[in-house]
RNA sequence: GCCAGGUUGCCCGAGCGGCCAAUGGGAGCGGACUGUAAAUCCGUCGCGAAAGCUUCGAAGGUUCGAAUCCUUCACCUGGCACCA
């Protein structure tokens, strides 16, 4: 069998790794553990951890030993941003999304036969000791000069803002983590994004000045799209893995967005697709970019990891009713309105402007703004294209009865429900 | 603790008593083009239908009038001092 780290590197999921040739023989010479840590700073997680999750996975799945870390007690101090220092959460509201993430992690491992995953919670180990043992037993071993130079410490040190002590001990925090699951689990491999290399490097020197032994680091790219920007961010808000935060719907569109120039690379990360599949797919976006074929797949197959079978099936069903070349007013009442569930909206009743639907329903944050959208030609209800702000909506606009479909754009639609 | 400089809209960054809801760039949003793609061009980008209202770290003050001047507070940067 090729080597797991062949195949994380055709798939582009390899960054950077600590001595590549020594990772490769002991991933290859059986199983190793391997673990990644993800910090509870909001109720669910998002797409970031999902690549880190696919990781995880791909590493079980190859044979090797995981564990998720929830960070109950790295959470608590906050990795440092390049930007700007968190604001803390509370210790309840911190408590709380660990136990939300503790689940959400559950299926994309395997937790049943003889290679089980493991959910490990670092405050477990970490907050019974006191302050004066940390500083000696581990403080220790951590020169202030190294510690200046991870990426986001020295960001912030060239910052005005600074950065606080208790942020600039977070590595020291991550590297105990490292530590405790190489002594406890004989952990040897920690993954996660390139922004972690100077957390993760800060674990494997640790365990080399403690213990004496060399362990591996592996980190995978930052995806970004074709500007550079980070992916994982729709309409400014970030792409989360809970259904209540961003519906399987809105999720499934996000990947049928993605541009040409980037699905590949995508499609090679995020999903378990053969090479020759990929090669195909990469032939379709060559020759026929409009049917969107390798859009299509990604978004099928990632929304499918995510929310399952049916949820993607509602998505895809929804994406044809709203998005297809028949128009909105032939759909039948059943798909309109499995359709209209799928999309963000609000009730609204019979008679309301088309200004005042469009920010109930939002698709715009203020009238003000509502206005100037459908003077631009922006708005259309029922896909015909409104430009009339003062229109009140007639009984006949909500189809069957139920809904009306309003649309910004060609893609942000929006559902307004007959109110009453 | 002292001295100096700084804090402007999502971000960067002009403005330094009225012509400022605040130049410019980026991001965002819309239109044209198209394939629910990219690139490009155009428009738009505090709230309000409007009159007008609320913004330029916070609170007071001077003035007919302040983002612009004064006072106090908070935070940031740099320097100096203190360090039993």
């Amino acid at each position: 069998m090729t080597n797991i780290l062949d195949e994380l590197q055709w798939r582009g999921a390899v960054a950077q790794t600590t001595a590549e040739a020594e990772l490769r023989e002991a991933l290859a010479n059986g199983p190793i553990t391997v673990y990644c840590g993800f910090d509870p700073t909001a109720p669910s997680l998002h797409f970031g951890n999902l690549v880190q999750l696919i990781q995880l996975r791909r590493l079980q799945r190859a044979g090797h030993r995981v564990i998720a870390l929830v960070g109950g007690s790295t959470g608590l101090i906050g990795d440092p941003r390049p930007s700007s220092e968190r604001v803390l959460k509370t210790k309840d509201q911190t408590a709380e999304w660990v136990d939300k993430i503790r689940s959400q992690v559950r299926p994309f491992l395997d937790f049943e036969g003889e290679n089980p995953a493991r959910v490990v919670n670092n405050l477990d180990w970490t907050s019974q000791i006191s302050a004066l043992d940390f500083l000696r037993d581990v403080g220790k071993y951590f020169r202030v000069n190294a510690m200046m130079k991870k990426d986001a410490v020295a960001a912030r040190l060239n910052s005005e803002e600074g950065i606080s002590y208790t942020e600039f001990s977070y590595q020291i925090l991550q590297a105990l983590d490292y530590l405790h699951l190489y002594r406890e689990y004989g952990c040897t491999l920690q993954t996660g994004g390139s922004d972690q290399w100077g957390n993760l490097i800060a674990g494997a020197d640790l365990i080399r000045s403690v213990e004496g032994k060399s362990v591996h680091v592996l980190t995978s790219p930052l995806l970004t799209d074709a500007n550079g920007q980070k992916y994982g961010k729709s309409e400014g808000n970030a792409i989360w893995l809970d259904a209540t935060m961003t519906s399987p719907y809105a999720f499934y569109q996000y990947f049928l967005n993605v541009e040409d120039s980037e699905v590949i690379k995508l499609l090679k990360f995020m999903t378990d697709r053969t090479p020759e599949k990929i090669a195909e797919l990469e032939k379709a976006v060559a020759e026929a970019p409009f049917r969107r074929e390798a859009q299509r797949t990604l978004a099928a197959d990632v929304t499918t990891l995510v929310h399952g079978e049916a949820a993607t099936a509602g998505a895809v069903a929804a994406s044809e009713a709203l998005f297809g070349k028949g128009d909105v007013t032939a759909l039948d009442a059943s798909t309109l309105r499995d359709a209209a569930q799928e999309l963000p909206g609000a009730d609204v009743a019979e008679g309301t402007s088309l200004t005042d639907a469009v920010v109930a329903v939002g698709i715009a944050d203020s009238r003000n703004a509502a206005r100037r959208l459908i003077g631009d030609g922006g708005v259309s209800l029922n896909n015909v294209k409104m430009n009339d702000a003062e229109y009140a909506l007639t009984a006949d606009d909500f189809l069957h009865g139920e809904v009306a479909i309003l649309k910004r754009g060609r893609k942000f639609q929006a559902a307004a429900r007959r109110a009453g």
